[in-house]
This record gives C-alpha cells, structure tokens and sequence, in this order.
DNA sequence: CGGGACAACGTTTTT
DNA sequence: CGTTGTCCCG
C-alpha cells in the first residue's frame, strides 16, 4: 500500500510560502500543534488556551499544503462548533475549508452507517430512535413480557434505558451497572436480560437504531470488515478530534480504526474539563492516547487568553481541590481585573433580582447583552429567573435542558413522518395510530400486524378493516399518509399534509394548543431546507435545534439576548460576565452526586468549566433560605467547591435592600 | 378495550 | 411540577 509521508525534502515543493502569517498569529506551542501534520498528535488544551484557533489553524494549514479538504475529518462535540471552526479557517484562507468533512461522532457514524449498512445486515433507511423513542420501544416490550406487573418493583422505563446505554458506553456489563448503581434491582437481573435481548432484536427487526448503536456498528463495521476500514481510513487521511476527555471507550475505539491506515490523528482535549462521565466519557482517553498511538507527540497549551487573572486565580483554587491531578497549570498576561464576587441572596427571588439587576446595570456601562451569560447545573434552576427577566423585559435565551424535540406534539409530527420512511418502526406507528380517537394501544398493535402482514407498504393500511367507532377517524389518516407518501412530494410538503391531519388532533389534545401549532409550523420552515425526509429525521435526532420552544419562535438571531444555559451547554463558550447560579450544597454539587467520588469530582470539573466560561466578571450567587418540598424554608450551605477560598480572591457581597 | 381521572413518584447533564 | 402508573367507568 502506498503511504505519503510529508516531510522536509520528501518531495513536495520546498519553502512553500503560506499566504497566512502562522508563526505570527500563533504562540509557540499552539503553531507546534498546528504545523506538525503527520502522525499521532495530542494537545492538553486548558481553558481558554486558544484550542479553537488552533485547530482553526490547522485546518487552514493542511489544505495550503495541499490536503485535498474532504480527507479531512474534525469530529467535535456539537455539529455547530464543527462548522464555526470551518467557517473561521475559511476566513483565514478560503472556501475550501468548507469543504471539511466535520460533526459529532453520531453523524459521522450515521453518514457511514447509511452507505454500508448492508455491510451489518440493516438497510439504510433504518430510523433513529432519540431517548424517548428507545424508552418507548422498552416500554412496550416491556409489557408484552408481562415485566410490569405490579406485585413486582421493576425499574422505570427511564431507568432501563438508562442502565442500557451505561452498560454500551462504559463497556460493561448491564450486571454490574446494576451492582455499582442500582443495586436494589439486583433480583431483576435476569429480567433485565431478558428484555434487553428483546429490545436488540426488535431494533434488528424493525430498522431501528438508538444513539449508542450508531457508534457501536459503527466499530463494528469498522473492525469487523478490514477492506472497508482501510478504505475509509484512507478517505480521511488527516483526523482531528476534538473535546477528546469527553469521548467514550468506543469512541477511542473508533478513533483507532479510522486512524488504521495512517496514524495522522490529533486529540485535543483538557482532562480538567471532562464533564460527561455519565454518558460514559472517560477522561483517562487522554492519558490512554499515547499507549494507543505510541509515537505520540505530545503539546500543551496553557497560555489562557480569556480571563483576567483574578478569575483564574479562583478558577485554579477550584480545581485544586480534586483528587486527581491535572496535568498542566494556566497563567494569563492579563493580570489586573476586577475581583470574581461571592453574593449571598436571601433567597431565591432575591438572587434572580440581582441578577437581573446587574445585567441592566452593565448593560448601561455598554457591556452587550450577548456578552453576558448566566450558567446553572440543571435547567430548572432557571425558571424564577426566566420569570424575573421577562418581567423585567431582559431578552434571553436559554440552551440546554428541555428539548423542543422532545414536547409531544413534535413527537407525534415526527413519528408521521418517520414511518413514512420506515414502515417497520413500530413505535411510531404506535404513537401514529393511538392518536386517532377511539384507538388505544390493543388495537394499534392489531392495525400494525395486519399492515405489516400486507407487505404492501402504505397501501396496506387499505386492508384495515377498521371497527366503526374509529373508521372516519382512521379513514382520513389512511388518505392522509397515502397522499404524504404518494410520488416524491418535497419534503416540506409531506410535513404540510400530515400538519393539516394531525391539527385537529393537536387542538383536540392540547389546551394551548395554538403555541404548539406555531412550534410546528417552525418545524416545517426547518423541513423546508431539506430535499430527503430521510435527512431532515436523522438531523432532527442528531443535531436538533438546541434551544427552547420560546427561542424557536424569535428567529432574530441578531437580536441582543442574554445567554441563560445549563455548563453541559456552555462548554467551549466564553462571556464578558458570566453568574453561576445556586452555588450551594445539593444543587451544585447536585444531591445525587455525593454517591461516590468520582461524581462529585465531575462536580467540581463542572464549576471549574462554569468559572473559566468568565473574560472580565465572574459572579457566584446563592440564595440562604432555600424552599424545600418536604421541609419547608431551611437553610442552606454554601457549596462546597466555592466554601473556603480566601476573601482576598473571591469578594463576599451582601445585598442591600431597595426598591426594585 | 379506550380513555379519563387521580395518585404517586423523583427530580441532571446529552448524542 | 410534570410525568408515569393505576384504577375504574362507559
């Protein structure tokens, strides 16, 4: 096999000169990092270390030398930071960078799996199932094996998928997920084996994929089928990974074999900042890289160009207390800056008003609303600030938590569509055909049999003989799938037929139902950009639009709003001002995480990430009187990631009574 | 068998 | 607080 090697005087055309000033515009570590191309490269990137330039950079670098652009592949955490970095290595170059094959892993893995699912024995039309669509398939499988009956105590759905999906991403076995997490369940081991068996074949069965059998057919394709691994190998000849302290076993995996033909990979990633641990990432990835690629060359960067040193000051107070030890150390040459705050609220209304106040104020000293972000663990500790700023009339938008995709009537859209392209996804069908009045899930499944017994694709819902309580209903479905499904409508059409069928449903359902209506007619303006309804699902499951409902509906993009997002959802991002809300004892860290150790250092990760978001300002609030379901008001403490650090770095503030 | 009404539960982060 | 499960009536 023929192998290119590029190095001084292989050949290639010396001393070629670069129409980018890389030397210039780079530090040295960060242009090591970016002109060294060929073999395996790792670069420990701490926050705010320029990793995004520098990738940015290296993608401009390896197409002036001539890298045809689509043997490029980045593989990032989001779809959207794949596309910025093109973006921006277009600006630095030009529009070839575009051309760079890039996004997560789960779209890599589904644009493969489409191509050579004949390859694993599925067809490419297979639908994926989003988490609510898996635990529906268990669900029903679930009660079709009489596991839910109720002398029994047999894990929840939620908890069967989730103790599934841990089992696949950590690479164990569902038997000691069980032991380490739910060890109460112990007895229902073998139920759970049971069904889990169940659940692979109806996926089989039924074309149907959830987000964890991407990646893992995606490897197995991979290892399994030397030929095709060689020939996507050789297709993407230069692989860059980046956020690699969030991948998984499998996702390493995948990394080495595409990597098999070459060994032109590069990580980045920041072992401080591994925040996924439950979808199980494994941070030790990084220091595992060079046993996996061991000619490994290794390049940190920790110049942070984003605080102030006050802020990293406190930020490395925070991520001195965890026990593992990290493997770098930040500084900054900005030294001077206003100190991070510490704000005591009285209680939660309190906190939401200071908030709420603050950005007004810096708002009227010029910072931009876009420069200002509040950051939270979960999503609910939002909501009374939500409340506050609307009232206020503070423009916002929140990222993270709540799903659009996940509301029911976008659900119930979908699945129309979804068995459009796939007949044999039965859960869709499910949902389709329970919406119509008068049918409930018994005869659903008896429709479903005759249907599929028909082989006769969508005709086949014309040898329903549907009972009389439900025939006119069931009649204007049949019509309206068929004439969904008729000769090639564009896809956004086939969304505007099942809309007509399905609104009468939606207002019959839904008190508020002309909100929903308009998140739908959202939805298929989205449809209207997609010429494969195939395309348009697969998107919608893997990359769907990341902000709230309320966000969907203002498409100013250009509008100045706050940022209100969950860490998950900030991670890469940076602000002016950044508020880190409820920084208290069972909130953040959150109950659940005093489990065991190696949660609560994803904790404290997860505040470092929250601090280090900060350029200028960097606020922590709590509120002392907490409500509680059961106790009423109670105290409340302090988190333990913030508690202690001197006040010569980190300014206590009381709040001041007055008028709002 | 479908569907509505009510009780109980547990409550994160995301592809 | 909203979802999930159960019960009972039509």
């Amino acid at each position: 096999m023929k192998r290119y090697i590029i190095k001084e005087g292989s050949g290639r055309p010396a001393a070629k000169p670069f129409t980018i000033p890389y030397e210039a515009a780079l530090n040295p570590a960060q242009y090591d990092a970016v002109t060294t191309l060929e073999g395996p490269l790792l670069v420990i990137a701490g926050a705010g270390s320029g990793k995004t330039r520098t990738l940015t950079y290296r993608v401009a670098r390896l197409v002036e030398e001539g890298v045809p652009p689509s043997s490029i592949l980045l593989l990032t955490f989001t779809r959207k930071a794949a596309q910025e970095m093109l973006r921006r290595a277009a600006g630095l170059l030009d529009q070839r960078c575009e051309k760079v094959a890039g996004g997560t892993f789960h779209a890599f893995a589904n644009l493969v799996l489409r191509r050579y699912a004949g390859q694993i024995g599925f067809e490419s039309a297979f639908n994926i199932l989003d988490r609510t669509d898996a635990e529906d398939v268990i669900n029903l499988l679930r009660t079709g094996m009489g596991l839910n009956l109720k002398d029994r105590r047999f894990p929840r759905k939620r908890t069967i998928a989730t103790i599934y999906s841990r089992a696949a991403n950590k690479a164990v076995l569902i038997e000691e997920v069980i032991a380490r997490d739910y060890p109460h369940f112990t007895r229902e081991i073998p139920d759970l084996y049971r069904l889990h068996e169940a659940y692979q074949r109806y996926k089989r069965k039924n074309l149907v994929m959830d987000y964890d059998d991407l990646l893992l057919y995606f490897r197995a394709l991979l290892e399994e089928n030397a030929e095709l691994r060689h020939q996507i190998s050789r297709t993407y000849r230069y692989v860059m990974v980046d956020e690699y302290q969030d991948t998984n076993k499998i996702q390493a995996d995948i990394v080495r074999l595409l990597a098999a033909a070459h060994s032109n990979v590069m990580a980045v990633g920041d072992d401080s900042q591994s925040i996924y641990g439950f979808r199980g990432a494994n941070f030790r990835n990084i220091m595992d890289f060079p046993v996996m690629f061991p000619d490994t060359k290794i390049v940190k960067l920790e110049e942070n160009y984003r605080s102030t040193q006050p802020i990293l000051t406190v930020a490395n107070e925070i991520i001195d207390r965890a026990r593992e030890k990290h493997t770098k150390v930040l500084y900054t040459r900005k030294t001077s800056g206003a100190l991070p705050v510490l704000v005591a609220a009285e209680d939660e209304r309190m906190q939401s008003r200071f908030v709420s106040q603050r950005i007004m104020e810096l708002r009227e000293e010029g910072i931009p609303l876009d420069e200002m972000a509040v950051l939270f663990r979960s999503s609910y500790h939002a909501f009374d600030l939500e409340i506050e700023l609307n009232h206020k009339g503070i423009p916002f938008v929140k990222v993270g938590g709540f799903k659009f995709m996940e509301t029911a009537h976008i659900k119930d859209l979908l699945a129309h569509l979804k068995i459009l392209v796939n007949l044999n996804d039965t859960v869709s069908w499910h949902r389709v055909l329970c919406g119509v009045e008068g049918i409930g899930p018994k005869t659903a499944q008896d429709i479903i049999s005759a249907v599929t017994k028909s082989k006769a694709g969508m005709k086949g819902l014309s040898a329903v003989k549907p009972g009389a309580r439900y025939a006119q209903a069931f009649e204007r479905l049949r019509s309206a799938l068929e004439d969904a499904d008729g000769n090639g409508l564009p896809v956004e059409e086939m969304g505007e037929r099942l809309l007509e069928y399905y609104m009468p449903i939606l207002k019959q359902k839904y008190d508020d139902y002309p909100k929903r209506a308009k998140d739908l007619s959202q939805l298929l303006t989205i449809m209207d950009r997609y010429e494969n309804l195939g395309h348009f699902l697969s998107d919608m499951a893997l990359e769907p639009p990341s902000t709230s409902v309320n966000d969907v509906l203002s498409t100013d993009d250009r509008d100045e709003h706050v940022v209100l997002s969950t860490i998950h959802s900030a991670k890469g991002l940076e602000w002016h001002t950044v508020f880190i809300i409820w920084a208290l004892e069972g909130r953040f860290p959150a109950m659940y995480a005093a489990r065991s150790e190696e949660e609560m250092e994803e904790e404290l990760r997860l505040m470092y990430v929250a601090a280090t978001r900060a350029k200028e300002n960097l606020y922590f609030t709590y509120p002392v009187n907490v409500y509680d379901y059961g106790l009423g008001t109670v105290f409340s403490r302090l988190s333990r990631f913030i508690d202690g650090i001197p006040e010569e770095i980190l300014a206590p503030w009381s709040l001041v009574a007055g008028e709002d």
